[in-house]
DNA sequence: TTCGATAGTCTAGTAGACGAACTAATTATC
DNA sequence: GATAATTAGTTCGTCTACTAGACTATCGAA
C-alpha cells in the first residue's frame, strides 16, 4: 500500500486479495475456512477473493482433501502451476541461463548457452538469450502457462531498471529491457515485462527463502573475480542511495599492493579474486566456471598442504574477513553467506573468514556460512520476483 | 498498514486519516481544497476527515487565508500547537535534558538536570529526570497540552523497548519504560506510554530531516568517549538482527594497540574516543561536556601546530575513516555525519576523515560532512517520535 | 437415522469513499 | 452596485467491499 496515496475501497480489496494469496502460497493446499482464519477476514470474503483467484487462474482447486474427523471435507486450493509463470535469465560473461517457474515455484524447464565471450556489446549477451527465450516461451506455451514477466540476473549495478555499470560483461548504462523487450516481441511475445536485479541481490533473496534460521539482515557475498555483494535489510535488497550498495571489489585490503583492473592497488578482488587467487597458489590456467560445482583443485591443494596454496587461501580469507568485518558493525546481519567460488575452498577457509572478521570486530554475534545453493540460483531467483510480482499483487494480473 | 492483516473500512480510514494530517504537517497553514488536491481524495472526504482531526484536537482552524485571486478565501487548518505533545528526554552520564514539543514541531519548554555521575543504578538516573519530568508536565498543564508519550534516548543498545546494554551508563538489561512509568505515575501522570531509542538512532533522524539534501540511506556517528553510529535505511532506522547495528567504538583499527575499557586492544574509542584523543594531545583533565559547544581547545592547538596534537588528531581520522570506509561500500549512505565531538575539532579533521575513507573505498560518492544540530538533538528527536507517532496514526489517539 | 461438526454460500447490513449538486464568499466586469 | 466568474466547502445519494448470521452441504458418530 503505498503510504503517500490514498485507500480506497479498490486498494483495500488489491491488499486483502494479495493477503489471500500469500496465504495460499504459504500454506500449500489449504481450505477457504483455513485462509479465513489465518487471514482473519470471513468466510465470506474469502468465498469471493478466491473466486476472484480461481477465475483469474492464480488458483486452483484440488478436490476434497481430508477426511480425519466429522465436519464436512474442505475444497482444497492451491496455486496453479498451469497459470501465470516467470522467466529467470541469468547473463554471464561466459554463458546465458533461464528457467521457467510457474506460480508454486516448480522449474518447468530450463536452458543453458554457452558463450566464449559474451563480454563488449550487450546486443552480443542478448542474441545468446534468443535461443533460451525461445525455448522456454515454447515450454510455457505447451504447458499453458503464460509468462507474465522476464527477469533477468546478472552481475552489475542496477538502478532504475537500468544497468548502471556490469563490470565483468564491459557494460555502461544498458538500457536491457529495452533491449530485450525488443527481442521478445522478434520471437512473438511482446508487451512481456522486463526487470533488471543484479545477481549478487538475487542470491541474497535465495539465501534469504532457502534458510528458516536466516533473519531479516543478510549479507551475500558472490562473485569469482569481481567480487559483490547482496545486502537483505528487513527481508528487502538494499540497494544504497546510488546503487552501490555491495560493492565490495575495490574495498582497499591491508597490506595488498598488487595492481587492479580498476587502475588501483591492493583491491580486495586482487587477493580473493578467483583468477588472483589461482594465480597466487601458482595455478594458472583458465579460472573454472561456477556451472562446474564441486571441490576445486586449489582447495585439493590446500588440504595436502601445499605452501603457496595455503598462504594464497590464508591472505584471501584474512581480506575477506577483514572487509566483512568492516561492514557488520554497520549492518549487524544475522548472517554472512560466502557464495561464489568461496564455498569450493572449503570449511577450513570458511573458518579463516570468521576468524578474521571477528578480529576486527569482536562482540559482533554475526554467523559466516557457505552457500548451499546450486549454481543456477541467479536465474531461479530471478523468475521468482516475477512470481512473487504475482502473488504480491494479483490485481494487477488480472487488470492486463 | 500491516501486511499480513486483513484492510477493512477502518484501516482504510485510518490511512486516509494519517495521510490527511501528514499533509497538514507538511504543508502548514493548508486549505481543505489544497489537502484535497495533494491527497487525491475528494473535497467530501477531506472535509470529513479534518472535522475528526479538529474534533480530536490534531487539528486547529486559523480564519481565512489570502485573499490574492477571485474565489471564496480558504478556511485555513494547521497542527494544533495546543493539543497533544511529546516529551523528549535524553539521559546521559552526567545530566539529563528533556524538552516538551507541541505536534507543529515547536518546543514549548526545555529542562536541564546537571549530576555528578549517574552511572551504575538506572533508578539513580530516573530519579534525576523526576524534576525534568514534573517541569514539562506542568508547562503541558499550564499550556493546555495533554501529553501523549514521553520518549527517551540514551547511549546504548536498545531491543524490544528494553536498554540491552549502556555502556557509558553501566546499564544491562534495564527496562527503561517500566521504571520510568512508575515514576510518571507518582507525579499523578500514569498511563502515559514511555519509548527508548538510542541517541545515535535519533540524532541520525534529526540530521535526516535537518538537511534536505540528504537522502534515505544516511550514517550519523555520534558520542565522545563511546562512539557509535546511527544508521538510517529507507528514511528508518536500521537496528540490526540484534540491535547492534552502529556499534562503531569496538571495531578493531589498524596499528592501534592501546588497552580498551572492553578487554580488548586498538579499539577505535582508543584512538578516536574524546578522552583517549585529549590524552594523546597531552591535555589531560576531564573532557568537555558536549553541552559546552564552540571549538575545542584541541582545535586551537592543532591550528596552531602543536606536535602532539596534530599527531593525535591525523590518527584520530585515519582510524574513524578506515572504520566509515569499511561500512560506505555496504550501506552505500548519500552521507555520512560526524556530530559527537567531531565538528568541533575543526574543517582539517572532517577532510582528512574522507580522505582516509576515500583511501580505502576509493569508488564511494558518500559526502561526509559535520553536524550543524544543536547539541540538544537527543531530546528533541525524541520528542519528535513521539508527535510523529500522532500524526502517523490519529485514530490511535482518539482511541485513548 | 439423526445429531453434531465443519465447509462453504447467500443475503442483508454497514462503513467509508466518491460524485454531483448545492451554498458561500470573494474578485472582476459592466 | 448588479452580475458573472471563480474558488471553498458542505450535503446527500450512490457505490464498493467487508461483515454477520442464516442457510445448505457433507462428513463421522451414536
Amino acid at each position: 500500500m503505498e503510504r503517500d496515496a490514498p485507500v480506497r475501497p479498490v486498494q483495500q480489496h488489491r491488499h486483502n486479495l494479495a493477503l489471500v494469496t500469500r496465504l495460499a502460497a504459504r500454506l500449500g493446499p489449504v481450505s477457504r475456512a483455513r485462509l479465513a482464519q489465518e487471514s482473519g477476514l470471513t468466510k465470506s470474503t474469502v468465498t469471493q477473493l478466491t473466486g476472484e483467484l480461481l477465475d483469474g487462474g492464480l488458483l486452483r482447486e484440488i478436490g476434497t482433501g481430508r477426511s480425519g474427523g466429522p465436519g464436512r471435507p474442505a475444497n482444497l486450493l492451491v496455486l496453479n502451476s498451469l497459470g501465470p509463470a516467470g522467466i529467470g535469465l541469468q547473463i554471464e560473461a561466459d554463458h546465458v541461463a533461464g528457467c521457467l517457474l510457474d506460480l508454486t515455484g516448480r522449474v518447468r524447464d530450463r536452458a543453458l548457452r554457452r558463450a566464449d565471450d559474451l563480454r563488449g556489446d550487450p546486443l552480443r549477451a542478448v542474441k545468446a538469450a534468443e535461443p533460451v527465450l525461445r525455448r522456454l516461451l515454447n515450454t510455457a506455451n505447451s504447458t499453458d502457462n503464460v509468462v507474465a514477466g522476464v527477469a533477468v540476473g546478472l552481475p552489475g549495478r542496477i538502478r532504475d531498471a537500468t544497468v548502471v555499470r556490469a563490470e565483468s560483461l564491459g557494460w555502461t548504462e544498458t538500457n536491457l529491457p529495452w533491449l530485450l523487450g525488443d527481442r521478445l516481441t522478434a520471437l512473438g511475445a511482446g508487451g512481456i515485462p522486463v526487470t533488471v536485479a543484479g545477481s549478487h541481490q538475487l542470491a541474497a533473496r535465495a539465501e534469504r527463502w532457502f534458510d528458516g534460521e536466516d533473519g531479516d539482515v543478510l549479507v551475500y557475498v558472490g562473485g569469482e573475480d569481481g567480487l559483490g555483494a547482496g545486502v537483505l535489510v528487513g527481508g528487502e535488497v538494499h540497494a544504497g542511495a546510488r546503487g552501490a550498495a555491495g560493492e565490495l571489489g575495490h574495498v582497499r585490503v591491508g597490506g595488498a599492493e598488487e595492481p587492479c583492473v580498476c587502475g588501483g592497488r591492493g583491491c580486495l578482488d586482487t587477493v580473493a579474486g578467483q583468477s588472483a587467487l589461482l594465480l597466487a597458489a601458482g595455478l594458472d590456467g583458465p579460472a573454472r566456471s561456477r556451472l562446474a560445482g564441486g571441490e576445486s583443485g586449489l582447495a585439493r591443494l590446500v588440504r595436502s598442504g601445499e605452501p603457496r596454496a595455503l598462504s594464497a587461501t590464508r591472505r584471501a580469507a584474512a581480506a575477506l574477513g577483514e572487509v566483512l568485518g568492516g561492514l557488520v558493525p554497520a549492518l549487524d546481519p544475522e548472517v554472512v553467506v560466502l557464495g561464489g567460488h568461496f564455498p569450493a575452498l572449503g570449511e577450513d577457509f570458511l573458518g579463516a573468514v570468521e576468524a578474521a572478521l571477528r578480529a576486527r570486530c569482536p562482540g559482533s554475534a554475526t554467523r559466516v556460512r557457505a552457500s548451499r545453493l546450486p549454481p543456477d540460483v541467479v536465474a531461479r531467483a530471478a523468475a521468482t520476483t516475477v512470481t512473487d510480482a504475482l502473488i504480491e499483487n494479483p490485481a494487477a494480473w488480472f487488470a492486463e
